[in-house]
DNA sequence: TCATAGGGTTACCAAAGGGTAACCAGTCGC
DNA sequence: GCGACTGGTTACCCTTTGGTAACCCTATGA
């Protein structure tokens, strides 16, 4: 049960990450992490300063582990083509081995209650919904939601980085170059299967 | 100053989405709300029951106007091409329209601190400022990197959508179908400039 | 065997903030 | 003018939880 310190330091992220993953950053009580570790709650800030630090520090691992997988995909490939293969490969690579961190860094759950988390993910579903029947039908359904669910990630993620830094946009014009990028590659995925 | 309680509730409502949408649930107290309305706590308590309670009743708004937005454009439409472009340009119009709802759902801001939203708004930013240059050159800067951050929301959307759902996959299969998507498009909206 | 250092614990403090009880005031109908 | 209804306020409670001070215990090496 007692561990040196470095072990006990690297325990500490281990668990923080799951826990934090799980239940979020403020529905988790410094408590909560120590019970996790088997320990009690003055370790941890032998450790770390405070609550902020522990959850910064693995947002930054989390960060790190994943810049590193993408980089060094896209770096070793040689065409275009290329590139935007292995990229998406390590980020899918990443994901399934890095689980918790990638629920940290961007899951639903991250930092809100139960209730508003379902409230989100229905939203964002519906929204799916809405608009898988418009990728072509002879690919299972399955595959066809996730792909829904990419779309929506897509506008979304365009969304963010505009709205996040205030600046203007278009909607029309944004929204035909966007289709236009959805509905060219439905086709190549519609194509390939 | 005083108001009738319908008129009272929807400026709540107002004035909450914005302080939501800038603060997070958690760094947002009643007291400010009550504040921002120009009134006092116990007055949010007369037509809200609790904090959840205000916070959902603003969730599920902003949802149905979104959903709204995007299924009536969707159906307007008759070929899936075109549905696919009024889908996304509707989407945008929200966005733009509507402002701090989105932020309110979508924003990396939503429930995080400063620190956490700065750190993981550095991480998506690397990630896509790793992707940016496979994207054609010819291609004005600001464009390219706010195509990189639809490819990094389009990966995290698949992830999130798989992930939340505990679905296993094959990164390495996932990462082709979507790599084909992404390259498709992209040179869609290449040929298209 | 005994001092000591480092890992760990118990018990506590203080602030923040959700929520409420009791009270006040203006305005409207009679 | 006057009761009473409704919108609003002041002042408070109480729980949760981040953070800490003081203490303990066990292994180790001289």
């Amino acid at each position: 049960m007692r561990l040196p310190a470095p072990a006990r330091r690297e325990q500490i992220l281990d668990v923080s990450v799951q826990v934090f993953a799980r239940n979020g950053f403020h529905s988790t009580s410094m408590n909560d992490v120590a019970d996790a570790a088997g320990v009690t709650k003055p370790v941890l800030y032998q450790h770390f300063d405070s609550k902020q630090d522990l959850y910064l520090a693995l947002l930054e691992e989390a960060g790190n582990r994943l810049r590193n997988a993408v980089a060094k995909a896209v770096s070793s490939a040689t065409s275009g083509k290329q590139q935007t293969e292995y990229g998406f490969k390590a980020y899918f690579r990443w994901v399934s081995d890095d689980h918790d961190a990638f629920l940290l860094l961007f899951g639903t759950r991250a930092n809100r209650d139960d209730e508003s988390v379902s409230a989100i993910r229905r939203i964002t579903a519906e929204t799916a919904h809405a608009i898988a029947p418009l990728i072509a039908v002879d690919i299972d359904n399955l595959h066809q939601r996730t792909l829904a669910h990419g779309l929506v990630g897509l506008a979304e993620g365009v969304s963010r980085h505009l709205v996040e830094r205030g600046e203007v946009f278009d909607p029309e014009v944004l929204g035909q170059q966007i289709a236009d990028l959805a509905w060219a590659g439905l086709r190549a995925v519609h194509r390939a299967d």
